[in-house]
DNA sequence: CGCGGCGATACCGCGCGGGTATCGTTCCAG
DNA sequence: CTGGAACGATACCCGCGCGGTATCGCCGCG
């Protein structure tokens, strides 16, 4: 199986259109058809049903698309890393490493700053990008390393340490009534009349439907707090970044969160090895 | 960067030979030349530094060796698990578990006949292989779900539940002094005149260096414990299929073995979720 | 019933993958 | 010192596969 016929198979499975998947891939119709009856032929198995009207993915099909698409990360994975190798003075081959924008910085500053201190440490580059997507930034290649925090993302296949565990707090506009409580409850929080939790972007950029605010990072989530348009239960380390005007009080049955360092099993570079150890040594 | 590419870059990279690697390959020395060039081109990278005698791998090409065969593996296990998809009748995926050859088969059999008992519950093969062999065999799709015996099997890349730990026993020749003791440390096992440990194959089919008798498999080991000529520190749970002539005697600091349930972490089908859950109930 | 949308088929050209023959370099034997 | 052997690179040729355009066959709908 060659990569572009899972190029090919995995746009038309994701569109569900000979026509619409072509343009995406920038060829005519045509060879996309044949390009996919070859690759059911190969494969012996039948991967998509059509009609005139519809195309829809078999058993087999959604089982080419899951591992298709694993498979193709890999690839892209395998090519990145090839190609920064390449790039950096031989022997110090940079690291890229992966967080979510808005978290915790402090963590990360220590970090890099124990790890520059190191003999032999190589370029550390940062690159921040929203919430679930450093799983994908991480399996692709794009990032050699990240911080991830559970219970929010998931680890999945790949090695990880744990680095710090922090409880969490909720954040509130100065002056609200429960900021009096010296602790609260989830139950206390969820359902605040006037100040209702605020909706993040699923991966494909839409929002989920309810009654909070539309947030993209941070800023403007503490923004909104502020101005007492919102609430939310954030882990305690965001503390010395609330300004004036907001307040923070623990809530005790929220999940604690758990600050790991995350990357993929099978690349152990020195650089990286150097890297983890700091981490766990912080 | 097509699969073709990578299987002759990691042919070369591995023969560090073009002419035995293009013999491998099934082709001829000048193609294999141009695409390895072509390779290096479209990656703006150098892989291999080849004077007229000899070819090395530069840091780029151990990268893309390392990455390249992981992404290989995803591509095989695509290609696999969707033929496997579509054999099976719709909806009825049949699953493969890999195990230890010669490992306990009672805890594997009880699984077998819980989940078989089970509503809804898939065709299960079983697939044995040498020790070391099933992280491969999972991550290329010949199998599906597996399961691997800590600290000896590595887990990284793949999603597990513990199933259960177990202490660990040295196996003698019945008669043999240390029979009568209730336990045994290490030292008193590793260092036994005239019984020393046996050597497993490495997964190239080569063995260590050392004092001990060569063996493939468990039959074999027990065999030349009962004929004196080695001894072995095994789980407990072998303790059934120990025959006339051999004694299990607990040592104490042996690591604990731990039996888990390991599975790629994207494969989520149905089947395998079911089959996840008897185990961690069993 | 005719039109439009969609995937499949027919046919064509070219570029790329693969083959053979040969070259250039380097090491080594005599 | 020199000729041969080993090895990767280059030159050149062929055929197939990939991609393009034109068109067909099927089906739902106005």
């Amino acid at each position: 199986m060659e990569t572009r016929e899972l190029r090919y198979f995995i746009a038309v499975a994701e569109e569900l259109h000979f026509g619409r998947a072509a343009e995406r891939l920038g060829i005519a119709q045509p060879p996309l058809s044949r390009a996919i009856q070859r690759l059911e032929r190969r494969l012996g198995a039948k991967l998509l049903e059509r009609t005139s009207r519809a195309v829809t993915l078999t058993e087999a099909g959604s089982v080419l698309l899951r591992e298709g698409r694993a498979a193709l990360d890999a690839v892209d994975a395998a090519d990145r890393r090839t190609r920064r190798a390449a790039l950096a003075a031989p022997g110090h081959p940079g690291l890229v490493l992966v967080t979510k924008a808005g978290a915790t910085t402090e963590l990360l500053s220590k970090l890099l700053d124990a790890y520059a201190a190191e003999p032999g440490a190589v370029a550390v580059d940062v690159l921040l990008c929203g919430p679930g997507e450093q799983e994908r930034v991480l399996r692709d290649g794009r990032a050699d390393v990240g911080l991830l925090h559970l219970p929010f993302d998931s680890i999945a296949g790949f090695d990880t340490e744990e680095l710090r565990t922090e409880t969490q707090v909720a954040v509130l506009p100065a002056g609200h009534p429960l900021t009096e409580r010296a602790h609260l409850r989830m139950a206390d929080v969820t359902a605040l009349p006037g100040l209702p939790l605020p909706r993040w972007p699923r991966l494909d950029g839409t929002y989920p439907d309810g009654p909070g605010p539309e947030v993209r990072d941070h800023v403007q989530l503490l923004q909104l707090i502020t101005l007492g348009r919102a609430t939310a239960v954030l882990p305690e380390s965001c503390r010395p970044h609330l300004g004036e005007g907001l307040v923070a009080v623990p809530v005790l049955d929220a999940p604690p969160v758990t600050t790991v360092i995350a990357w993929p099993p099978h690349s152990r570079s020195l650089a990286l090895a150097g890297l983890i150890r700091v981490a766990v040594r912080l």
